[in-house]
DNA sequence: AAGTGACATGTAAAAATCTACATGTCAATC
DNA sequence: GATTGACATGTAGATTTTTACATGTCACTT
């Protein structure tokens, strides 16, 4: 039920669209946390609906319906929140790949964790360029907060510097 | 596709039947990097068999059935790592809980953070003990590599710092 | 000899997810 | 007035994953 949860978050925040929601989905969950579609946000906002946890706030143009949090809705995010599972779940192709590094040859590695590399830098700059905006408007501006920012960065940190520790180990093993 | 390549990437160390897949899963990639379960492992260990990524190497007492991954295999899991998707896939319920973190106030995400805080100390304790027996063994001994667990490692370590800031962060804001 | 626990493999049905198709609106431009 | 592109929502069918059930072996202990 993580869509729903993650669902639950970008509402309690403000009232969206199942398109909105989509682009945010996109936006700040897809890359770190949560990868979701539209074909599968829209027919999960309708049973949510049908459970009381959201509700059809507006209707407006092109069909568009915004859809608001309810008090149960905000209540089932604070009880999933609070009530961590045991084991966490995870499914991660880019770590994955990672991890499966040492099936490769020291020339394929090289091949796989320069790009890798070159990418963390971009993104680390991205992020840098955002946190530094953000925090000149004072006052958000990032697409999900400060926090997510924040960690997005440090784990592009490690990610980088991991592998370039990785592709030193390689390189003179 | 990610568990078939995350299935060559395990066997290409060593033959292993299902039942030690899934064991192997559990101890090097559940964590961080992909989970499966056995209900998956067999029925696609059998289709990798059909499709020629792998054969039976050896047939032994209770049923077990040793995999071995064929020359199609190690082609397909090389191609596979250097042909990089443009977008990766992630899915990850700790991450998604921590992004949702701005939904509580500042107790709750105490409540939170704190025991966070607590599990990744314990990891990373975990971690350099293993790393410290199997660098003092020298030989490997990790379940996945040196490489993987000293990802591990920075990865804990990164996130626990990042907690202990957020946690500041909310304390005094 | 019975019981226990690790070993070992499977399947069926439900739920979640992906891919591809499908439809239509509205604003701006040509 | 036609075209284009962003806006907006959906469904059908296939694939992937989960949950729960199902079966049996072997080694060791009581």
């Amino acid at each position: 039920m993580s869509l729903r949860h993650a669902l639950l978050g970008l509402l309690s925040d403000e009232p969206a669209s199942g398109y909105e929601l989509t682009r945010r989905f996109e936006k700040a969950l897809q890359r770190y946390a949560w990868h979701a579609q539209h074909s599968q946000i829209y027919p999960e906002l309708t049973k949510m609906a049908a459970d009381s946890l959201v509700t059809v706030a507006a209707e407006g143009a092109r069909g568009r319906r915004t859809y608001a949090i309810t008090d149960a809705g905000r209540a089932e995010l604070r009880r999933w929140m609070l009530d961590p599972p045991e084991t966490f779940v995870v499914r991660d192709e880019g770590t994955l790949r990672l991890f499966l590094l040492s099936t490769l040859d020291a020339d394929d590695a090289r091949t796989v964790l320069v790009p890798l590399i070159d990418s963390c830098e971009r993104e680390i700059a991205a992020l840098r360029k955002g946190i530094a905006d953000a925090d000149a408007a004072s006052g958000g501006g990032l697409p999900f907060g400060r926090l997510v920012a924040e960690y997005g960065l440090r784990s592009f940190e490690t990610l980088r510097d991991w592998a370039s520790w990785a592709l030193e180990r390689i390189e003179h093993n």
